[in-house]
DNA sequence: CGGCCGATCAGCT
DNA sequence: GCTGATCGGCCGA
């Protein structure tokens, strides 16, 4: 369980229906350094500090499962209104987390994919069935964040500016200039996992990562292409 | 109704 | 780095 005063030392304000009302670009920029809350049924309050995210556009965005406008009883949350949560299952195991933004209709949403682990880490370890998971490893990918936190299909739909079982909120460390994102450096890079919607918008920089934190899914280092390919430079 | 496959992860080579 | 797990959604017959 977590005291108030933790929570209050880490937990600032929650973000509002307008701050959510904005393009998946610039939600996907600015939800880096802010903090992700999920209120267990027991009271105990789990939270992590966002350092990745990636933005899908919307019907026009092939990688998008709104893409074409496509709209099932799966996707129906990225066309309700901003701040509303997109939980999907995939791989017949994982689930993923996205905050709907943009204009209600238009199924723009930004899919969170890491966390720095903030309170309640024991919990999520717990939760992750990994007691001994090392802190870089516990919510560093958006199955592993969504199975961290307990977040899965019964979160769908749920209004991130009401709800008390999740929310987001800005880090109080954050209001002393020690985390938001403009005080970051931030990294650009592809999204990940998304090859087969063909090269025009799988190489499209719609990816958004804290570039200093040890705790993303894919190290920026490590992503193919994010570093000049040696053997096709010419002008040496 | 059958078959393919995914906005992933972990474990092994 | 490769691959199996595991199953709901989606599309074509």
């Amino acid at each position: 369980m977590v005291s108030g005063a933790e929570e209050r030392g880490v937990i600032g304000p929650r973000l509002t229906r307008a701050d959510f009302a904005v393009g998946a670009e610039v939600l996907a920029l600015g939800l880096l350094g802010r903090v992700l809350v999920r209120r267990l049924e027991s009271g105990e309050v789990l939270a992590g500090r966002i350092v990745e995210t990636e933005a899908y556009l919307g019907v026009q965005d092939r990688a998008s499962h709104a893409y074409a406008g496509r709209r099932t009883a799966r996707n129906e949350s990225m066309y309700a209104r901003p701040g509303t949560s997109y939980v999907y299952f995939t791989y017949g195991v994982h689930h993923c987390f996205n905050v709907v933004c943009g204009s209600e209709g238009e199924p723009a949403a930004v899919l969170v994919r890491a966390l720095e682990p903030l309170l309640g880490i024991d919990m999520m370890r717990s939760l992750r069935g990994r007691p001994g998971a090392e802190l870089n490893e516990l919510c560093s990918g958006p199955g592993k964040l969504c199975r961290a936190l307990s977040i899965d299909r019964g979160l769908d739909g749920v209004d991130l500016v009401r709800e008390s079982r999740l929310w987001i909120a800005d880090s109080s460390a954050s209001r002393e200039g020690a985390g938001r994102a403009s005080d970051q450096s931030f990294v650009r890079t592809a999204r990940i996992g998304i090859d087969s919607a063909g090269p025009r918008w799988a190489g499209r920089l719609l990816r958004f990562c804290v570039g200093t934190s040890p705790h993303l899914s894919v190290p920026i280092a490590a992503r193919p292409g994010s570093v000049p390919r040696l053997t096709s430079r010419r002008r040496a």
